[in-house]
DNA sequence: CCTTGACCTTCCCATAATGGGAAGGAATAG
DNA sequence: CTATTCCTTCCCATTATGGGAAGGTCAAGG
């Protein structure tokens, strides 16, 4: 199966996967005479497997050690457990400073009439801060 | 003022104030002789700005728009008003799926005690969408 | 058999918004 | 006068990907 056709099966694009193997995510994939990148059901599924990690938030650092740990010892639950745990706490973090920033800006754009006259205090909040 | 002054006093590092200047955000600062940037208080206003705005989350490109507004007419307000709200509901969607992400992980973290020989769902959850 | 088009290869550049650091000049404090 | 701190520009690195060029390959149809 060449990589097109691999990254239809898998929705992860032929430029991704060539850099996941340029970086080492990935194990070289075999190659025909005339140079073709070849991938196997085993290789779809690593691909898919890295897919749902990314689509998860996991950084490519983080899916490197979990591959690893995925291939080399499927018991290792706790380092996995440990790693999504990280993770879910990145997440939690991020969110909350996003979701401060949103309440922010959505208690100023509320105050805001957007008439050309009238009171807008967006521009004036961040002058306010700013000074 | 020099440079690294204007930092301290604003948050924004030399670096970037450099950076804004480059890429045309901050119109270029005025150069002692020997080409040193000196900085006044409409300066660091400006910088002020520019550094709270970050902090809500508004790319450059749209902090191009804010300061554009804010330099040239402040009773834009309607403009203001529409790319606050646009980046509110660009904030609001980034939230959403970011909570997605943290639920799924949350409960195949909750299904994983992280015992080396019991059940860990985490791997086999990006194993299962895998195949 | 040859052409055409779809596919593959590698290589280089670009993104967003910084940080790091080197090489060298300038200001300041002792 | 010198040591230290600050400034300058310039180049490279980051993250994870996309774009595109130049050129080789494969399959199908005329």
């Amino acid at each position: 199966m060449n990589i097109g056709q691999a990254a239809d099966a898998t929705g992860v694009s032929a430029k991704r996967i060539r850099y996941y193997e340029q970086i080492g995510l990935l194990t070289p994939a075999a190659r025909t005479e005339s140079g073709y990148r070849q991938y196997d059901g085993g290789a779809l599924h690593t691909l898919s497997f890295i897919n749902r990690a990314r689509e998860l938030g996991f950084s490519i650092a983080e899916i490197t050690d979990l591959l690893a740990l995925w291939r080399n010892d499927q018991r290792s639950n706790a380092k996995v457990k440990t790693i999504a745990l990280g993770h879910i706490e990145a997440l939690r973090q991020k969110i909350a400073g996003m979701q401060s920033m949103q309440d922010t800006l959505q208690h100023l754009a509320d105050s805001c009439d957007g008439d050309a006259r009238a009171e807008c205090p967006i521009l004036d909040e961040l002058q306010r801060i700013a000074s």
